[in-house]
DNA sequence: CATGAATGAGCTTTCATTCAT
DNA sequence: AATGAATGAAAGCTCATTCAT
């Protein structure tokens, strides 16, 4: 196979300083005008490789999924303990930080572009996986002997989902009563009332 | 010229029809001279009442609090029964459409203008005035023998606050999975397992 | 006679405010917003009483004149020694500091309203007395054996009067090489040149 | 579209043209709007050469130094005997006439931004410039033994600047008592008197 | 391939002014 | 006499976009 075309090359390299920049200022700091300084270019060439700004909306949502799903997929698939695995799902499912900007970034994109259908799709899909992934881990913990569910594991997994989702927006939000490790600590707290598992987040589990 | 309606009806009409045109073309899409033409006034009243973007956004937000606190404040004071309380509470809890103007406005407000201050401030302290009613009535569940605790007071309360505002935004955001009904149903299993009482959000309780 | 109407009162008082807050903050601040506010009424009322704000010119000019000539003729008017005169004259001048709002306004009144007959005139005979000041000091000193002209006393008069006004617009420009000092000096140079008496605004001449 | 004018080129044109404008107009009475207009541009050509308005009043001010500076530059170096100079410098420090554009336009600059820090900077250079001008013709004249000079160079120089300013500004500001020709006078008449040299401005000296 | 120059469309905001009361 | 409400007119500025080169 060929090298790419150095015009995919460019690109690329642009939608890479706009994720960048996007990652910075948010949506609303994004102007061509300051992607084309950063990416030492002139804004005239930033239209010539991109016809509109659209496409960015999907690549930060890829982003996110990225940020919030693979690589969550990942660290699970290392630990066999349904206990461990529910435990680094939701503590990997808040922003670090107020000002996370992947995070920030999709649900500006998911709030503002609320009808736009490919974003429905988009959203819909992830709200799916991220409850795939918490339906297999309460599968496996009841397997295993640890969880016992006291509703449909189904609806155990949209709710913690659902939890993530809000806690998530408090914190890049700001609301004062809510910093990250109280976010986490009510999670932890939904979850052992879901799996009857009261030492879910305590200390690792012996091996 | 204009009649002569008080300052404050005015300015809450204002803010109506803001709301309603956000709903329509999404909160970037809101130009106070459209607003203003809309609304029947000069761009200059809008000034006049508001004096900058942020001073409606405060105002929409306030009519928000009004539809979600005080709203469900005075019909929970209507019922002697905490589980009705919290049945009508939850119910209460979630926008009744996908195009529900004032949620709509609401989190657009709140995710894209996230770090101002005065927003920062009022959305902490609707958060609190949420949690303070769900704590009001759980309290008063344990009172009268109907709920047991599993965890909490504060902690379920934040976490049925939490819940609420995760699926209101799925419910504008239409997310596929999580129709209104869904939503509600979710709701109540939780609820139902921090609180211990399986028959919540049932059947009305027998007199 | 009976005391002034109420009418002519209020509208002297707020004639007050106006020139307390153009000798503050010069034209450009002044606001009719701020000076009702200011005031205590609405800008309604500042309508009322005056239908424009041109006769706002004069006033500054009346100020400029008063602080330039009346104030200096009265201090100069209470020495006897023509040198004094002279030194006084020299040094009440230039403006004592970069934001002298009188001397501001009236720079900005003289160059934005150049053309402005009944300001050509005002300025004119403003230009006029002060050279009549410096003429009456300068056939005093000759009169009394201190000052031995090189040149026509107008002439003489003319040249100070414009090294007041080239340094009284320097001061308020804040050119960095000429601070009030310095223009005095450079005033002084001159008029020791001009008038042969070499003692000039050294020290007080013994009694 | 525009024609291929170099980007300095069209920054100059406008700025002239605006110049042009503010002589009309007065300074107050120069919207970006006329002058886009007048200039065959559109408004945001304007903020395409100036950012600001600050940016167009900098570069108002750098023609009047030219005009000021380096045309008479270039003038006295082709005169070798210093009294020459020091006349062209004088008849050429005053303008022309009442409604000489530059130099109302960097009157009313020049007093309407006096506390724009860019602007500062400018006039204190420009003042400096134009001492150091007059500087160096003092010092030919006392090397070419034609100039006695009475006071320190630097302060004559100063001295002579300062009277160009004050007879340009009442030039424009057109003062009855002070038509070109007696401000040329005046001014010569300091020269003279500073120099010691009794036929500066006279008949050109002989061959 | 890339851009400097230029723009059209539209934005928020300011301000003196008006008028029914 | 005095004003609260409302506005018309316009200003400065921003930004994505275009196009000849």
């Amino acid at each position: 196979m060929g090298r790419p075309s150095k015009r995919s090359d460019r690109k690329a390299e642009l939608a890479q300083v706009a994720m960048q920049m996007v990652q910075e200022r948010g949506f609303d700091g994004l102007r061509i005008r300051d992607l084309a300084e950063r990416a030492g270019v002139s804004t005239a060439t930033i239209h010539y490789y991109f016809n509109d700004l659209d496409g960015l909306w999907d690549e930060v949502h890829s982003l996110f999924v990225g940020r919030y799903i693979s690589r969550r997929q990942v660290e699970i698939m290392a630990l066999a303990d349904a206990r461990d695995q529910l435990a680094v799902m939701i503590r990997g499912g808040v922003p670090g930080s107020a000002d996370d900007a992947v995070t920030v970034a999709a649900y500006q994109v998911g709030v503002t572009r609320r009808t736009n259908p490919s974003q429905v799709l988009l959203r819909s899909s992830y709200n799916d996986q991220q409850v795939m992934l918490y339906v297999g881990i309460l599968g496996l913990g009841v397997g295993q002997g640890h969880f016992t569910l006291a509703f449909p594991t189904q609806e155990i997994a949209q709710n913690l989902v659902a939890l993530e989702d809000a806690y998530a927006l408090h914190i890049i939000s700001r609301t004062a009563a809510l910093p990250l490790n109280r976010c986490l600590d009510l999670m932890f707290n939904y979850a052992r009332c879901a799996t009857g598992c009261p030492e879910l987040g305590m200390e690792p589990p012996s091996p």
